[in-house]
DNA sequence: ATATTAAAGCTAAACGTATCGCTTTTATCT
DNA sequence: AGATAAAAGCGATACGTTTAGCTTTAATAT
């Protein structure tokens, strides 16, 4: 492989004119030229390892995920990419499986990787709080935290309106006539899980219909979850007359449940899922859906990630709650 | 931060025995335990920028998929991350989005980022033939094919046995009495959407069946594409008494239609999906599914490159084609 | 005790780049 | 034309490692 040196030696030039010219400085046209030419015949390209070495800086960005597998991240990462490659920025993209031990362990690779910056949907980091995450605070490392937040942790972050996703969803049902609702929510440690119960309790409150635990099920956000969640509701002795699964997969998973059961949505249950992506988009009849605004949160992290990255640290910590829309359809009965 | 120098100055010792030290060479045992504490006072990290420069090794591998949101994929993913981080890798793991364009920006992408190996799950690279791919060769970066072949091509690769494991499935709806068997295949473009069409015209022609080509329904491997290719061959006016799905996606797309018909398997129509994994685990009652072995994929995959990365160059290229298994459950009706 | 060998440690030179501080060249203004 | 300012180029140094080649120390055998 060739090096700057060698160009500096076709060229005539000195070394620290090349380096100028890739990295944007004053370079006469025709030396321009010059460099342009001898950097094509000796097939010259720039050895990240040395500019890191010098400049500190990698040019790469952490994306650290609960699971590869789940569409909602996958979105979010495309378009965290596409953007930040905008930006000159690189993606390394990494998953915890769900599994406490390799989130911070992937949080060490990352810092270690010596990442410019990191965003990550968190789900035990530090047992409470990621403060307590030494490296993370030594390294200064920017960290945004993704759709997910955690108990008394100073960071940027960027999350959905949870508790209103599901408080307007269910007041539908309720409107409709609906008293006994049933509703698939995540892992209670996880926020959104615990947010998205919240609106649910609410609703309930609100409107003097009393809460019947049965019906709160509680899955992992995993499809085979929603499943069994919907067959303990659907085979209670007294069950509801609506479901709302709390994310993709459980919707999913409870769907497909439903469906072997022959029932019919929402002739013999109404229901309301989670996330237009994929699946959920090509069920027919169409069910009524939460729709996250994941555009946004991931163009929003990526933006709040690369003016941290700048050295802009103005009004941290930056929290933002996103609105969430009901996407309607014929999928919740009128009773009564 | 603190570096090497560091250490030697706290220690008293000098930069290279610290060197050693790290890498694993012979110091007297007084000293490790010197140096140990050194590191742990100052937190002393390796500076893998420096590292790289100077041994020219990474320590890197490049995962390069067609799509993140995969299942397959995803975990193929999984399976080499783990084995390859026993043996000191770490991975960088990219996506093009079935994009033809991405694919070779991101294998660009890895190559300048001095990755060790890559991995790569292909699909359009160089239009036929990989070795078309001048960067590749220069850098004499060690290739790995996964799961996909690429026509012309001279590389190491891991493929199942498509066409026997399409045919051993279609061979069931045979013996079973059908003679209309319906198949949604993925792009043709695709080694394996070929192959796995070749095994199903094999059947037809070792039973003198004719092959109706309006039964052969071109999908794109996704969910979309296998709920529409479902919808077009039921609505036929003389359609399939069975269908296979032949990848993950199209299967429950598939089956989602189905059952959105209120279409009961084998009841109603006869039916065989592709890998076990995620939904295709909670359909119920279980329909007759070909296994791939993914497992073995992943890990051979990985060792194979981790070999070539340690400059075993023998009987290149290497060729597997590992054999699937039929899950045989009962959602083949037996006719006439 | 001495010779021989192995183990442990050290010095110094890279790896390829960016950048500070300086000099030279070129352009601009009066 | 001369003074001034701006643009372009250069030399030298540093970033933090690894490693070849050498020296010193310790261990072993005679």
């Amino acid at each position: 492989m060739s090096t700057i040196k060698d160009i500096a030696q076709y060229t005539g030039l000195s070394i620290a004119t090349i380096s100028k010219y890739i990295n944007g400085g004053n370079v006469l046209e025709r030396n321009r030229e010059r460099i342009a030419e001898a950097i094509d015949a000796l097939d010259y390209k720039v050895n990240l390892a040395a500019r890191i070495l010098k400049t500190r800086r990698t040019m790469i960005v952490g994306v650290l995920l609960p699971s590869l597998t789940v569409p909602f991240f996958s979105t979010i990462c495309a378009i965290i990419e596409e953007l930040l490659k905008k930006e000159g920025y690189s993606i390394i993209l990494c998953s915890y499986y769900d599994d406490r031990e390799e989130e911070l362990e992937k949080l060490r690779f990352l810092l270690n990787q010596s990442v410019d910056g990191i965003l990550l949907v968190p789900q035990y980091i530090g047992g409470e709080d990621i403060n307590a995450f030494s490296e993370l605070r030594e390294r200064k490392t920017p960290l945004v935290l993704m759709d997910r937040s955690i108990p008394g942790c100073e960071c940027d972050r960027v999350l959905a309106d949870n508790s209103n996703a599901t408080y307007d969803a269910v007041e539908q049902f309720v409107v409709n006539g609906h008293k006994r609702i049933g509703i698939i929510i995540g892992p209670p440690e996880i926020s959104t899980a615990y947010e998205r119960r919240v609106g649910y309790e609410r609703v309930h409150h609100d409107y003097a219909i009393p809460v019947d635990h049965a019906l709160i099920r509680v899955g992992d956000y995993s499809i085979g979850s929603g499943y069994s969640a919907m067959s303990d509701l659907l085979n209670m002795e007294n069950p509801p007359t609506a479901v709302i699964g709390t994310n993709h997969e459980m919707t999913m998973g409870a769907i497909t449940y439903a469906y072997e059961r022959k029932m019919r949505i929402p002739g013999d249950i109404s229901f309301i899922g989670y996330d237009e992506i994929q699946l959920t988009k090509i069920i027919n009849p169409p069910i009524t859906i939460v729709m996250q605004p994941i555009q946004e949160i991931a163009e929003l992290c990526a933006r709040i990630l690369l003016r941290r990255m700048q050295g802009d640290d103005s009004s941290f910590p930056l929290v933002y709650r996103l609105k969430t829309n009901l996407l309607m359809h014929e999928s919740i009965k009128r009773i009564r």
